[in-house]
DNA sequence: GTCTATACACAGATAGAC
DNA sequence: GTCTATCTGTGTATAGAC
């Protein structure tokens, strides 16, 4: 991560494979995240194909770089010790950032959460840091006071049913993101009587 | 419909036609729907790939005939006269044959209900055969007191978020499945309790 | 109605010149 | 490090013999 830290050929391969990387995002904006092409992708930074072998070793590759860089943004739009630690609006305020992550680049959201690439799995480190991203949002719900397995589970479907429904139905609506106070209301009283929540 | 009625010639295509349909679905189980190819429906009756064109027109029109018999499957598994009248017995049983549904054949799942096969629009006609379906499946929902369009929302939000996760996360456990009485008792106390069901 | 042969269009990936 | 040329493979679809 530091650039300046490492000599100047390694920066630079450095910035051409994030360049290369930035145009194959592009693409799977413009024509879906299974329609990446590599000679597109290559003529979007100015080379041709066989290029991009200098960068990465397959188009494989690109995805995994592609897919480990989503789930770094994922870390990135949990709640912090500077939101609000009362549950409804903890849980209110993740949701919307939420549908704004997946909203805000519909191809990554199909790559993380979809199996939207036939042939595509992530490499073992991809997985790890999926598996990372994941568990940090287990122990958020564990902040919010979700911590029954079933519980979980529940709140996990709720969630991506309400993204998916609005990512179906026209990401540019609001649709189901404006149901978000009454979804987490539900959960939560729900939860609350239960007397599992507190 | 009634096969008997036509000429032998015509019976004969028909069923060909047919059998044609269920390869093409062994096919899309096996290698996911977007991995349908002509080469193998025909080799699995027989065929040469060409000679399919005998029978649809184009590899598109398969996928709408699929797409057509989905959702007419999808329509048979909603309550009936026979059916508890009880709102929430009627929703839990509902969304239990809805679980069954999709997990009897993921490959409709995927192509129903998600953008899974890239370039592929249904005909007017399946479209018009879709909205039936679902024309229907929002008769069912005010039979169970769900009336506001937020309701409706909030509930296949719900509902297809259970199946996402389930399907996601491996379709022969019961995790999500399982969880069917709890959310469908979550949905209707928060609805009652605002006084919109019953 | 089914076949072979083929057209056509893509794709990912590699070899080797420069 | 980038290129051209090419290999290899896959797919849909058509032409025309039988």
């Amino acid at each position: 991560m530091p650039l300046g830290t490492l000599d100047r050929r390694t920066r630079i391969r450095a910035t051409r494979r994030q360049e290369v990387l930035d145009a194959a995002w592009e693409v799977a904006r413009e024509r879906g995240i299974a329609g990446l092409t590599l000679r597109e992708v290559a003529a979007r930074v100015g080379m041709r194909a066989p290029s991009l072998y200098e960068y990465f070793d397959s188009k494989e590759s690109i995805y995994d770089a592609m897919f480990a860089a989503g789930y770094e943004a994922f870390l990135e739009i949990l709640p912090g010790e500077n939101d609000p630690t009362d549950a409804q609006a903890r849980a209110s305020l993740w949701l919307r950032r939420f549908f704004a992550f997946c909203r805000a680049d519909v191809a990554r959201y199909q790559l993380l959460f979809q199996p939207a690439v036939p042939g595509f799995h992530p490499s073992d480190e991809s997985m790890q840091l999926a598996g990372r991203a994941l568990a940090a949002l287990d122990l958020e719900m564990a902040a919010i006071g979700i911590r029954r397995s079933a519980a979980k589970d529940l709140w996990t479907a709720l969630v991506t049913g309400m993204v998916n429904q609005q990512i179906a139905n026209g990401p540019a609506g609001d649709r189901w993101e404006r149901l978000t106070d009454e979804a987490v209301a539900m959960f939560i009283d729900f939860m609350e009587r239960r007397e599992e929540l507190g």
